[in-house]
DNA sequence: TCGAATCTTCATCAAATCTTTATATCGGCG
DNA sequence: CGCCGATATAAAGATTTGATGAAGATTCGA
């Protein structure tokens, strides 16, 4: 598989081999070279076709890959890669920057994007941090959480609701990431300030209620009838993953 | 400063204690304040050789050692737990905080460590910390208290009688859960009080009878024929709750 | 170094919660 | 039956808590 090749136990010295995917032949050679002179071998394909034969047989450590392609769309040979378990890593290159297509790209297994016109210096940067990501092999963190009406890409450090993307400041992020990982359960603001702060914060409790209402409000600007984030009086926040669950102490059954 | 209400963090079950090492007995009382304060039993000594006594005899659920004691140094003292085996969670005070001391703390087998001068908040929380690190690697406490028509989610602090969610005040919580972990024992006014309040509350015993009345009702409201918190004329209150009943199928409406 | 973004603190208000007080109820007992 | 101690209940007042807006402090990158 060859996921394997890219992991763990990659030789440090063995250059890595990058599979660079576009129609536009200029882009490809652009591309090329920023990465070869970063140290990497390069191979190169024009269709979607070619790529996806490509993927199989030279097995790269990680594919630049266009969404528009002629005869097979970027999209479908992410989709046939990993419908086959490879879970090489996969960048995609969008054409345009609408959000639309940003959100294909992650939800369909790619794991960063970069959106046309881009600098091939940021490619490189963003090839790196991808490889440097599975290297590390972080302790087994979901990498994509999904809620109704809410998706969080922890590889980019993104949060789309309603699939729009949400602009979040780091500790905003964090608090978000934090909570929802354990849906439901509830953090006091002192969990939230040690996880999120570190032990050794100086400041108040108090600061963490004004972090959760900038979160909320930026969240329900995209998705006014839902609150993610619940105050539980008298000992802190919960984030609410699950859509229809009933808050109320109403007289209904509960099937 | 951090406002959580004295008591409230007081945990359900068993008090932790903690035996705090060191030879200066104003930050052996500082320190002590603050793990009282979040709900630890504290036992103290003051030279090395009374740590080792005591974390022999009282086994402590934790270890706050200063590195360097009179008569036994620190790491000797940490050394001689290890070597016979005693897994206590240790958390070094070192004086200086030089790479070399850190190492060496952890080298002989410290869990962490904190360089003075340093602040008691940031003690304590290492000391949740670290329990709560050790806590993940057991099997967690009884998550759901369960019993005929009633559940009781810890983590999420809810509350369900006869399948539908009871909406509590902390104070009300506290109670309910304090004595749900011990269905049948008695608890009188003032037991109940330490152990929600705190023991520095300063108003009336009478003040449980209007919280147990409280809870009553929003219960009840729900079962109106079941009584889960019982008065024992005389001595207090009681919870009682029968083991739950046979249920094979979690698709069915009760009447 | 400056400026923008971010973080922290603070003041205020409304709502939720807690405590006290006063009165009602209950059970046992002479 | 009426008294007594103890508990239940309702309601009023006091306190605490959380939401929110805004000002000041800090951080970070150009």
């Amino acid at each position: 598989m060859i996921s394997s090749k890219a992991g763990y136990n990659y030789p440090v010295n063995k250059p890595r081999s990058i599979l660079v995917v576009d129609d536009d032949k200029k882009i490809v050679t652009l591309v090329s070279l920023y990465l070869k002179n970063d140290g990497y071998q390069v191979i190169c394909a024009y269709d979607g076709r070619q790529a996806l034969d490509l993927a199989l047989t030279a097995e790269p450590d990680l594919i630049v890959l266009d969404l528009m392609l002629p005869g097979l769309e970027g999209t479908e040979v992410c989709r046939a890669l990993r419908a086959r378990l490879i879970k090489v890593p996969i960048i995609m290159l969008t054409a345009r920057s609408t959000e639309d297509d940003k959100l294909r790209g992650l939800d369909i297994g790619a794991d960063d994007y970069i959106t046309k016109p881009f600098s091939p210096r940021e490619l490189v940067a963003r090839v790196r941090a991808v490889l440097r990501r599975l290297d590390h092999l972080e302790p087994p963190q979901a990498e994509v959480l999904t809620f109704a009406h809410l998706k969080i890409y922890s590889s980019r450090r993104e949060v789309w609701v309603n699939n729009r993307l949400v602009n979040l400041t780091p500790t905003e992020y964090r608090l978000l990431e934090l909570m929802a990982h354990e849906p439901g359960k509830v953090f006091s603001r002192v969990d939230l300030i040690e996880r999120v702060f570190g032990l050794d914060y100086q400041g108040l409790d108090r600061t963490v209620d004004v972090h959760v209402m900038n979160l909320r409000r930026k969240m329900e600007q995209n998705h006014p009838t839902r609150r993610f984030i619940v105050t539980v009086p008298g000992h802190g926040y919960r984030f609410e993953g699950e859509p229809e669950h009933e808050v109320s102490n109403e007289n209904h059954h509960i099937s």
